[in-house]
DNA sequence: GTGGTCTAGACCACA
DNA sequence: GTGGTCTAGACCACA
C-alpha cells in the first residue's frame, strides 16, 4: 500500500492495536472472520499481501503470515499461487444473523461484566454504544 | 465445585476465565479495580486470601498472589501481616461517574468494532445487552 | 564461572547476593534505579537479556523477570518486543546529588546504628569506607 | 516499661523497623549481638521481658520471644525462671576492635555499593556519616 | 492460619 | 533469539 493510496485512504480495513493483550495475529484472524461472516468480504475478495499489510499497520510480516495460514487451515482463506490470497469460496457464504450474535456475545459478556462491577446502568452503556457507533472509525 | 454448590452457595466474587487471552493475574486485577471504583468494595474489606481464592477458582496460588501483589505496589491493597489484604483506606474513595465510564470504554470500542464487521444494528447489540443485564451471573 | 574468567571479563554489572535477606529481586530493581539515577545507565542502554542474567547470576529466569516487569511497571524500563529490554528514555533524565543521597541515606542510617552498637568511631567508619572504595568490585 | 518510664523515656534501647525487610527479629538479634560486643550490654544485665518489649515496640511477643530464644541457643542470653533473661557471662566478654569492625563491614560494603552505582564520591559519605553520627537517635 | 520468595520447567507470542 | 504466563511445590516470616 503505497502513500497515495494512504492519502487518499478509505478508513482501513482492520484495526490491530499491538499493545493489546489480544494476540495481533488473533486480532486479525477474528477481524477476517467476521467480516465474512458477514458478507463485508465476499467470497474471492483478495486480501492485502502480507508485505502490504505489515506495512501498513506497521507489523512484522511473520505475524500477518501466521494470521493468513490459520485462516487458510480453517479454510477461509484460499492461497493462490503467485496472487494475493483470496476469500474461500466454498466455507461461511454468509453467517445467519444468529450466527452473528454468537460471535459477538463475548464481547457483550465482557462489557456487562465490567459495568456490573463499575456499577453502571444499562442506559450507560446504551448511550456509549450509540455514541461510539456514530464515530468514524 | 458442581453446579449444586455454587448455586446454593454465594454467587462467586470475581469471574476468572483460564482460557482467555487475558492472563489470570489481569483479569483479577481488573476486576478488583472496578469493584472498589464503584463502591463495591469499600475501604476495610478483606479480600479472600491467597490460598481461598486459588482453590475457588482453581488457580495456581502465586497467579493469586501475583494480582494482590500488584494491586498494593498500585496501592489499592493493603497488607496485614497473618491477617488478609484489605482494600487501602487511601486511594479512590469513589470514583465518579465518568471515572467508571472511561473504564469501560475499551470494552465498548471492542464490542462495536466486532458488531461493525459483523454487520450488526445498535438494536442488536441493546438486546444483547439488556439480555445480559438480567441473567444472575 | 571460575574466578579466572570472571578476571578476564567485564566486570559484572550488577552484585546479586542470594544469601542476603533483601530479595533478589528487589536487589536487582534498587541497583537498576540506582545506576539510572547517576546517568551509569543512561536511556536507551539495553539490560542483558532475561536468559543471560539468569546464567552469570546462577538465578532462576523468573526472579530477574519479576524485577525487569516491576521496574517496567514503574516506567524505568521498555519492553522491545523480541529484543531486549531498555532503559527508558522518558523518566529520570539524571538524578540531582541531593536526590541521590537520598537514596543512600537509609544505608547510612543502617551503617551508622551498626557502628553506635559496636561502639566504633566515626574515623573507623571513615577509615572501612575509604579502604572499600578502593576495591575493584 | 510503664508509661511513666516512657515519659522520661531514655532513647531506645533498640530500633525495630517493621516496613524493613530484614526480619523484625533478625534486626533484634543482631543488635543484641552488636551491644554485647562492644559492652553496652555487659554480662549480667537484664533484657526487658518479651511482654514489655513487644509492647514498647508495637510488635508480637512471638517475635521477641524467638529472638530471644535464637539467642539463648547461641549462648548470647541466659533464662533465669521467673525472671527476666540476661546477658550471658560466659560468652564474648567483650568484642575487639577488629571483631567489631568485622561485624560492621557488611553495612560498609552494602554503602559502599549503592554509593558506586549512584556515582556519589567518599567526601559525600564522610558528611551523611558525620550527620548521622550527630543525630541524638 | 496469613502472604512472600524462589525454583524448575512448560508453553506461548513475537522478531 | 526476546519476554510473558502459569503451574507445582518448597521454604520462610509472621499472627
Amino acid at each position: 500500500m503505497d502513500d497515495r493510496s494512504r492519502a487518499r485512504s478509505a478508513p482501513r480495513l482492520f484495526i490491530l492495536q499491538p499493545a493489546s493483550v489480544v494476540p495481533i495475529y488473533r486480532q486479525l484472524i477474528d477481524q477476517v472472520r467476521r467480516m465474512v461472516a458477514s458478507g463485508q468480504l465476499p467470497p474471492g475478495t483478495a486480501l492485502p499481501s502480507v508485505r502490504e499489510m505489515a506495512a501498513e499497520y506497521t507489523v512484522n510480516p511473520t505475524t500477518i503470515s501466521k494470521a493468513y495460514s490459520l485462516l487458510e487451515a480453517e479454510g477461509l482463506l484460499q492461497r493462490n499461487r503467485g496472487k494475493p490470497m483470496t476469500i474461500s469460496a466454498r466455507r461461511r457464504a454468509n453467517g445467519t444473523v444468529a450466527q452473528r450474535l454468537k460471535q459477538v456475545q463475548p464481547h457483550v459478556e465482557a462489557l456487562v461484566l465490567a459495568a456490573r462491577q463499575l456499577d453502571l446502568r444499562e442506559e450507560d452503556l446504551a448511550a456509549l454504544i450509540r455514541k461510539q457507533m456514530g464515530e468514524d472509525t
